[in-house]
DNA sequence: ATGCATGAGGC
DNA sequence: CCTCATGCATA
């Protein structure tokens, strides 16, 4: 009940696939070979639609290139495609769309990647989990990951219900990370620098870090994550 | 679900 | 010091 257009899933030749990172996506492995293949009939749904983003993202990212080497603004409109993608099974918390009639959440689709036993593919967090689902992880991340969750539904599929227990590492001290909340003012006023000069020097880092009374290593991280959120939300933003 | 942080790799 | 993939902690 979908399109009748059939879209080739051609990702797994994507030309410039990982690097370094994903070293498994580039070994032999039986199960990545097929989980690279086109889509399979079963769980389609989810999977197909996220072939239809991919591909929309990578043809507007190379609409933006294009555009921005012959110095115009973007040509494109606001993407319709990225509401449709989060629509799609998208939910509210704990339970997650991929899963959902597994009855796992995030985390345990997460820490079942481990028992795939794919060379190189560990587990993965709650976080990257939920970001891959709404689709807010950067385009090349999304191709490599898919092929791995895609294996895990397959896996999940046939082989029902594991719960598997997420062995809390050695804990040498209590040392919880603190994570520090910028204020709003602030945060207004960084948003106002990063406008004018995306990647300030040093130098400006300093003195915006004083001027707002803030770590200068603070001020680095924002501007760092900054620009690579900002570089997510071309996609999504509406212009 | 998302803000701030870490670490690897690269120049 | 940057980018990129990723995650802890938290709202």
């Amino acid at each position: 009940m979908m399109s009748m257009n059939s879209k080739q899933p051609h990702f797994a030749m994507h030309p410039t696939l990982p690097e370094h990172k994903y070293p498994s996506l580039h070994s032999s492995s039986e199960a990545i070979r097929r989980a690279c293949l086109p889509t399979p009939p079963l769980q389609s749904n989810l999977f197909a639609s996220l072939d239809e983003t991919l591909l929309a993202r990578a043809e507007a990212l190379a609409a933006v290139d294009i555009a921005v080497s012959q110095g115009k603004s973007h040509p494109f409109k606001p993407d319709a495609t990225y509401h449709t993608m989060n629509s799609v099974p998208c939910t509210s918390t704990s339970t997650v769309p991929l899963a959902i009639k597994l009855g796992v959440t995030q985390a345990d689709v997460g820490s079942a990647l481990a028992n795939l036993k794919i060379p190189g593919v560990g587990s993965l967090s709650q976080s990257t989990i939920c970001r891959f689902e709404s689709l807010t992880l950067s385009h090349n991340n999304m191709i490599a990951l898919k092929p791995i969750l895609q294996a895990w539904l397959e896996e999940a599929e046939g082989a029902q219900r594991e719960k598997m227990n997420k062995p809390e590492l050695f804990n040498g001290g209590e040392k919880k990370r603190k994570r520090t909340s910028i204020a709003a003012p602030e945060k207004r006023s960084l948003e106002a620098y990063f406008a004018v000069q995306p990647r300030p020097s040093s130098e400006k880092i300093a003195a915006i870090a004083e001027k707002l009374d803030l770590k200068k290593n603070v001020v680095r991280v924002w501007f760092c994550n900054q620009r690579q959120k900002q570089k997510r939300m071309k996609f999504s933003a509406t212009y």
